[in-house]
RNA sequence: GGAGGGGUACCCAAGCGGCCAACGGGGGCAGACUGUAAAUCUGCUGACUUAUGUCUUCGUAGGUUCGAAUCCUACCCCCUCCA
């Protein structure tokens, strides 16, 4: 058994804020399991190493015995949102949401357990809603409150337009918490309004406002700007092993201990043992390896993370050819084949002008020889091996 | 409905008749250095069998001119202020 003591410091761990923390504290005494609820737009089920943090605290909670109610927010998926950002969200059919949901599923029973996870769709609450229940529900939050939003507040006093529909949806991710009566609810630090906003429901409800717990949007690969897949600085938990060894082990040092705290499910204590052995000179770069290999292990296997190891030790220790690589064939024609060409048809670049650009650069080679001469043209049939930069490569047969 | 401002390459942003395939910054790519680190430095960043060559690109369509991203006309879109 956890003492009170460890379990605090468990969940507590990389969250960027607990409301309010005594709370949690109460009904953790309580004895019974806790019910926490996490709720996801149907719309992205392509899971990125962002959104697990989230699922790692759930599965802390899981491996704490509390029930964990992992929420689909279809009701409001399926009327979309035309306003606000940039992109409009589109409505999403209900087959859509149910290949959505199963997606979701696949993915996040990687880190959960599906046995001590209850799957939700606010629709089914939502649906039983009429005009006049959710008027009366509008009826229990002001505008002033709903201004308090940061972006609300800034649109509203730059004189841009709110929809009226847009103060609906925290409502109806308030009301899931009074629905599903949730004790604790998760997201990230963009969602703390919503999420009080259930709490504030709850006691006009009548029932125990719920904790929130946000986690900070974890950083891209870049280090700077949140990890997100249109900013393309993500780790897709699908993506194969060896894309996610080489994607890792180019993070920056300071980056990896942030990886640690929020994407490891390693105690604490081992991750300050690594940083004692980083102070002490030992090399950054095995560390970074632990946290590949665990990563890889949880979203697919133990083998494949140590394949994708051994790969890379071999591609970039060793400097070894890459076990499978694109095969070309390619015809010489009457005239032989320039190496402009070539690397366009293998589509080692995407354009003649790149290929030349490559080679003034030095950043091709022919079985390892480098390319110096940019009008080099092939008369002869053959096979070799063609590389442009450090990751691209391709076997190409001339015929 | 009225007045004004603006739409330039992946993003921001100069240019306002020829020297513009278009300054600068960001991003990206490549090279050096490394731990595929990060940081730094250097180069590249429209296409075309690379050529002091051709073609396409500055919201869209036309026009003026030897010559336009730059001037004119119409249209579309965005923003600010007024009603």
């Amino acid at each position: 058994m956890t003492s009170k003591k460890e379990t605090l410091s468990i969940l507590s761990r990389g969250v960027e804020e607990i409301l309010r923390e005594a709370e949690l504290e109460e009904r953790l005494k309580l004895g019974r399991p806790l019910r926490v609820k996490a709720g996801f737009d149907p719309t992205a089920p392509d899971l990125h190493l962002g959104h697990t943090v989230l699922i790692n605290k759930l599965r802390q909670f899981q491996d704490l015995g509390h029930e964990v109610i992992f929420l689909i927010g279809d009701f409001t998926g399926m009327i979309g949102d035309p306003s606000g950002k940039s992109a409009t969200r589109p409505a999403l059919t209900v087959e859509e949401v149910k290949a959505n949901a199963e997606t979701y599923k696949e993915q996040i029973f990687k880190i959960l357990d599906p046995e001590k996870t209850r799957v939700e769709f606010n629709s089914r609450w939502m649906n039983q809603m009429n005009a006049a229940d959710l008027i009366k529900l509008a009826a229990r939050h002001t505008v002033a409150r709903m201004l308090e939003r940061d972006d609300f507040n800034k649109r509203y006093s730059a004189n841009q337009p709110i929809a009226i529909h847009e103060f609906l949806y925290p409502l109806v991710q308030g009301y899931d918490s009074v629905a599903l009566e949730a004790d604790v609810e998760l997201g990230g630090t963009d969602q703390k309004f919503n999420l009080l906003v259930g709490r504030q429901l709850q006691e006009s409800f009548g029932q125990k406002p719920q904790i929130v717990l946000t986690m900070p949007l974890l950083e891209g690969l870049d280090g700077v700007q949140k990890m997100s897949k249109s900013l393309n600085n993500y780790i897709g938990i699908t993506e194969p092993p060896f894309e996610i060894f080489g994607k890792l082990m180019s993070i920056s040092d300071d980056l990896m201990w942030r990886y640690f705290e929020l994407l490891s499910l390693r105690p604490i204590a081992e991750v300050e043992q690594f940083r004692q052995e980083v102070a002490q000179g030992a090399n950054p770069r095995d560390i970074k390896i632990e946290l590949a290999l665990e990563i890889i292990e949880r979203y697919h296997s133990k083998a494949a993370a140590e394949k994708a190891h051994q790969e890379f030790i071999q591609r970039f220790q060793q400097g070894a050819l890459p076990e499978d690589m694109p095969e070309f064939k390619l015809g010489l024609g009457k005239d032989g084949l320039s190496i402009g060409h070539l690397l366009k048809q293998s589509g080692l670049t995407a354009s003649t002008s790149e290929a030349m650009r490559m080679i003034k650069q030095g950043a091709v080679k022919l079985d390892g020889e480098k390319v110096t001469d940019r009008e080099t043209v092939f008369r002869k049939a053959g096979s070799f091996v063609v590389q442009v930069g450090k990751r691209k490569f391709a076997r190409i047969t001339l015929s």
